[in-house]
DNA sequence: CTAGGGTTAG
């Protein structure tokens, strides 16, 4: 066996970088540094292994004479999953000037991560057109990492096309495309996606599922998740802890509460995942309690929970009022669990006092956290002050975002609001000029509802549907029948003053986008079927007050979900206590 | 001899 031989084969056998230097010592002793397969042999180990070293890769690299591909690919591979991607696009720009080795699929496939991981999209263009140059823009390995790269550098567009254009399409092209839609935010053309891929023989599995739930969560659409729920039955999926924790998600974001703890219920093996998934359902609903005694649970399974976890246990505790338990649970973070309180954790326990009507222990919060310049912070406070009718804090909060520098035309809205509550018409007029003389923008409410297989939207008074004459109508019919109840239409002070509220100016002739929704919910669906609302924005007090009737005036259960929380409106009442 | 895909908060 010759040298190089046996140090090959030392090679095969070696796990630890300490073996490898005694290798490299070797190979430099028997004066094989030089020896291209030995060399490369020894580069890829490094650049590949954990245990391996970069650093020692690099220097390995540069004793190689006119580097292939093979060398060029170890390197690249090696630094696009290091903590530094950049350099390898500096070895792959390297490569392609030197002219030397040409770059293969698996060339493109690393140099794709890197460009991913720096975000450097030019790159990846420039990559692109080197791709096609080389002939391998069929490909349809190449072609995936080019969408991905793609699509999360912030070109969907560009990700699309790149799919378009292939040739033949497999299962991870295909759920490559659902994930990045789904991961951008656009989640109905996640759906769309997966019409796409139904007439086409690929099938499905885990990773699509995740996807599609992923993206029915935040949609609400649950006609489609449960209709997702039995192919992951069917086809054997919900072992699949992904899918579990995707479907748990799903269930408790499109307001089936009952549904999320059914499937964790039902699921053998759970991560932080799961438990995060349910804590957090359990918290936007409204039941702390249960997110408690889930916490509980998941502590004596001996999981460790993370920052994620505390997130929504503090979030269950602010909604029902857990004040004890949320401060508890709060100083447990550092105390037992070594996690330090993020200024989301910060955000929970001044939202937790500000709810309870603690104003000004919620103040004290804010001004001893580690960031009281983070106007999240002050915007609860704001909000709380909203709830409480506190003009003098609410000032307080708003002059703070002010000199900040950070008001927006919604904070405007929340002083507004809580300076008509006051019967203050000079704050009044004073926020209407603040908004109108700085041009700031507000956020325009929409609501969405799922019906059939087919999703809804409406803004304020919307005239875009099809069916707008007969969704009027029955809004119509529908006031009437609340009003018959006890409704009182809420003027709001605000509107009077002549105010832009976020959902603009409610009129006798002007519907927020819910009212618009649930006309449509009641007109469209079976009696007794729930109906199922997903908002923007929060709640306001009419609204709320018009929905608690309607659940009673017609025998439904109506489900809001808002901006932070879910409202069941059932029998007249709703489960957040008038609360929210 | 090496390549592509997944979930939670905000």
């Amino acid at each position: 066996m010759s040298k190089s031989d046996t140090i090959l084969k030392l090679l095969q056998g070696c796990n630890s970088i300490r073996r490898l230097h005694k290798i490299h010592a070797l190979v430099i002793t028997n004066g094989l540094q030089h020896h291209n397969a030995v060399s490369t042999k020894l580069l890829n180990f490094c650049a590949v292994s954990v245990s391996g070293s970069l650093a020692y890769a690099q220097l390995l690299f540069h004793c190689i004479d006119n580097p292939q591909t093979q060398a060029w690919n170890s390197i690249i591979r090696g630094f696009a999953k290091s903590p530094s991607p950049i350099q390898a696009i500096l070895y792959y720009n390297d490569m392609v000037f030197a002219l030397v080795a040409r770059p293969d699929t698996f060339t493109f496939s690393f140099v794709l991560k890197a460009c991913e991981r720096v975000t450097a999209e030019s790159k990846c263009r420039e990559v692109h057109g080197t791709i096609i140059r080389c002939g391998y823009e069929s490909d349809v390995v190449v072609c995936t990492n080019l969408l991905r790269t793609y699509a999360l550098n912030g070109s969907i567009e560009l990700a699309q096309r790149v799919f378009d254009s292939l040739s033949e399409r497999d299962l991870v092209s295909w759920n490559s495309m659902i994930s990045c839609y789904s991961q951008a935010g656009f989640h109905y053309e996640a759906l769309k996606v997966y019409d796409r891929m139904k007439n086409e023989t690929t099938g499905l599995d885990g990773f699509t599922l995740v996807g599609l739930l992923s993206s029915c969560a935040h949609v609400g659409a649950l006609n489609f998740g449960v209709h997702l729920h039995g192919i992951a039955l069917e086809e054997g999926f919900v072992e699949n802890i992904y899918v579990g924790n995707a479907l748990i998600d799903m269930y408790a974001k499109c307001g089936s509460l009952d549904g999320a703890l059914r499937v964790f219920n039902s699921m053998q093996k759970r991560d932080v995942f799961t438990w995060n998934s349910i804590i957090a359902g359990c918290g936007v609903h409204g039941r702390g309690d249960g997110a408690v005694s889930i916490f509980r649970q998941m502590l004596m399974a001996g999981v460790q929970p993370n920052s994620i976890t505390f997130t929504g246990l503090l979030c269950g505790c602010s909604h029902q009022g857990l004040v004890e338990e949320g401060v508890e649970y709060f100083h447990m973070m550092s105390s037992k669990f070594n996690l330090n309180p993020g200024v989301k954790h910060y955000g929970c326990i001044v939202d937790l006092f500000g709810r309870a009507g603690k104003l000004e222990k919620a103040l004290e919060i804010i001004e001893t956290s580690p960031t009281p310049d983070d106007p999240i912070l002050w915007r609860i406070l704001l909000g709380s002050c909203k709830i409480h009718k506190n003009v003098k804090i609410g000032e307080t909060a708003m002059r703070t975002l002010m000199q900040l520098g950070e008001s927006t035309g919604g904070d405007c809205i929340l002083l507004s609001t809580i300076y008509a509550g006051a019967k203050d018409t000079v704050g009044v007029s004073k926020m209407r000029k603040l908004i109108k003389s700085q041009g700031m923008k507000t956020t325009p409410g929409w609501s969405w509802i799922e019906v059939g297989d087919r999703i809804h939207k409406f803004v304020v008074d919307d005239k875009s549907h099809p069916d707008y004459n007969e969704i009027y109508h029955k809004l119509r019919e529908v006031i009437h029948q609340a009003t018959l109840l006890g409704y009182v239409p809420e003027e709001s002070f605000i509107n009077v003053a002549g105010l832009i509220t976020e959902e603009c100016l409610e009129t006798s002739t002007s519907y927020h986008s819910e009212k618009l929704a649930i006309a449509f919910g009641l007109a469209k669906t079976s009696k007794g079927t729930p109906l199922r609302i997903v908002k923007n924005l929060r709640v306001c007090r009419d609204c709320h007050s018009f929905t608690k009737y309607i659940s009673r005036a017609f025998n439904r259960e109506i489900i809001v979900r808002d901006r932070v929380r879910f409202h069941h409106f059932k029998g007249g009442l709703c489960s957040c206590k008038d609360y929210w």
